[in-house]
RNA sequence: GCGUCGGUGCCCGAGCGGCCCAAGGGAACGGCCUGCAAAGCCGUACAGUCGCGGGUUCAAAUCCCGCCCGGCGCUCCA
């Protein structure tokens, strides 16, 4: 039974899906206007694990992550660059969408874009409006949030103790009834791209959009809804509200994954620490699985350190289990047969049911690659079940092993084939200076050789 | 201030009241292997006050209370 700390109600709930066997999972996405640094990295591979397991472990997910295309910021930028908001939109998708295929995160089933779903919006105020729980006024149609009872339950506040926060503020639209009341639509202002309503042109407020959409495509009382702790307010809890005002049912269970610090601060742009992924990926080959591997072994709920030190850290994490996978691989072991370790497996699926336990289920991987280099070294039979439960399990995860340029033959690189064949031969004759030679020369290169008992390895 | 999540070895980081003299990864040291390396394996030192102080319990890193410190949120329009 996968059991999730469900945000709503505080505690490790059982995972019980609206229909045996099938999952529906809604993950916010991004608002397409800049490079998108490692916060969104960690978000999106928070669900992109929690997808991967659902399906290990045998559930159809149907995924759905938005992407929002019309924002203040978007507009802000499309007026600073004097281009469209569209064009900002569709460039920094694309951007984001690039990004994240580095990091092998899957794409959703469907990534809906908030200005393809207005209509829908309209069609939920409009029910919003017609049973009184929001009003239309100047400035746009509001949310009467004193309407629904529980609103600050995501965030685990009373209303009157939200009031309090929003009542430190300056209320700067006296048309709404409540401090607390906010935008479901907003009315057009001079310059921003707008869409025709019943109450006049403007354009949908931030929340509606996810309303709209997640239950447009998974339908009512879909399975699970997730997104970084920054939206629990006032995102996610808008959310709810709006679909609760609605006598709509909305997600049965809610997860957050965590924010990273960097350098032990958080990542902002007034500490000027912002990281980019493409400027992570760019400082190493090996990064993007190493920064996957690295959110692995954090839980996604707790606050994750990256520095140069962690990544550093994680890639030589990397290196170890591609190292195993070479060395099977040159001993010609076949892994598709071989029997799977089910102890390992039955100790990866407990771990990853205790709410995605993703740091403990590397550790099971860990033990396997030792186990496994451990046969391998001693010709030892369990050797390809062994390695084939670690690949399985790794991969299940997403941090498949990578060995390229192993053997040398599929790269078709005759001449360092040459090269490791003529050192070979010297340390045959026992010429250990020509050996040492040819081993410094191809290091130069940036080509390490291993030697294992079935003959040497060579890997850039 | 309020809410929420956390504070565990040199670093990152698990830890489900007894299986914890605390997983896993990185770094370090010793041994085996190697012509020497690399990779790997075996072992060692690292936490002995698990932020601090109380309490509950036969038993607490794990539960409760208080305090200290950190992350996030406390509303788009400011």
């Amino acid at each position: 039974m996968l059991r999730i700390h469900d945000t709503l109600t505080g505690e490790l709930v059982d995972f019980i899906p609206r229909i045996e066997g099938e999952v529906s999972l809604y993950a916010c996405g991004p608002t397409v206007y800049d490079h998108p640094h490692l916060g969104h990295a960690r978000q999106a591979l928070t669900y992109d694990v929690a997808r991967r397991y659902l399906e290990w472990r045998g559930y159809t997910v149907h995924h759905v992550a938005n992407v929002t295309d019309i924002d203040d910021n978007i507009i802000s930028r499309a007026t600073r660059e004097g281009s469209t908001e569209t064009e900002v939109a569709q460039f920094w998708e694309a951007e984001y969408i690039a990004v994240m295929d580095e990091l092998d995160i899957l794409h959703p089933h469907d990534r809906p874009h908030a200005t393809e779903w207005v209509a829908e919006m309209v069609d939920f105020i409009q029910v919003l409006v017609d049973n009184g729980s929001a009003y239309a006024t100047p400035s746009g149609v509001y949310l009467r949030v004193r309407s629904v009872e529980d609103y600050g339950a995501l965030v685990h506040r009373t209303h009157d103790e939200l009031a309090e926060g929003a009542g430190a503020r300056v209320e700067v639209d006296p048309d709404k009834e409540d401090p607390l009341d906010f935008a479901l639509w907003k009315a057009a202002k001079a310059g921003e791209p707008t869409w025709d309503s019943p109450w006049g042109p403007g354009r949908p407020g931030w929340h509606i959009e996810c309303v709209a959409m997640s239950l447009g495509i998974l339908g009512d009382g879909f399975d699970l809804h997730g997104g970084g702790s920054d939206l629990v307010f006032p995102h996610h809890t808008n959310e709810r509200a709006e679909a609760v005002a609605a006598g709509r049912e909305f997600s049965r269970y809610w997860m957050h994954n965590a924010m990273l610090n960097i350098d032990g601060e958080k990542m902002s742009k007034s500490l000027n620490n912002f990281q980019t992924i493409r400027d992570v990926l760019a400082q190493d080959p090996l990064n993007g699985r190493a920064l996957r591997l690295l959110l692995l072994q954090t839980h996604y709920r707790k606050t994750l350190e990256l520095n140069d030190d962690t990544l550093a850290q994680a890639r030589e994490a990397t290196r170890r289990i591609d190292a195993m996978v070479r060395k099977a691989t040159n001993a010609g072991i076949a892994l598709d047969g071989a029997a799977r370790d089910e102890a390992a497996r039955d100790a990866f699926r407990e771990e990853m049911d205790r709410d995605f336990g993703t740091p403990e289920a590397m550790a099971v991987v860990f033990e396997l690659v030792r186990k496994a280099n451990s046969a391998l070294d001693s010709s030892d039979e369990a050797a390809p079940g062994l390695v084939a439960t670690a690949v399985e399990l790794a991969t299940a995860l997403g941090v498949p092993p990578e060995v390229p340029g192993a053997g040398g033959e599929q790269d078709g690189d005759a001449e360092i084939d040459a090269m490791v064949e003529a050192r070979t031969a010297a340390k045959a004759a026992k010429d250990w200076a020509e050996a040492d030679r040819i081993r410094d020369e191809l290091a130069a290169q940036g080509i390490t050789i291993e030697d294992t008992p079935t003959g040497p390895i060579w890997y850039r």
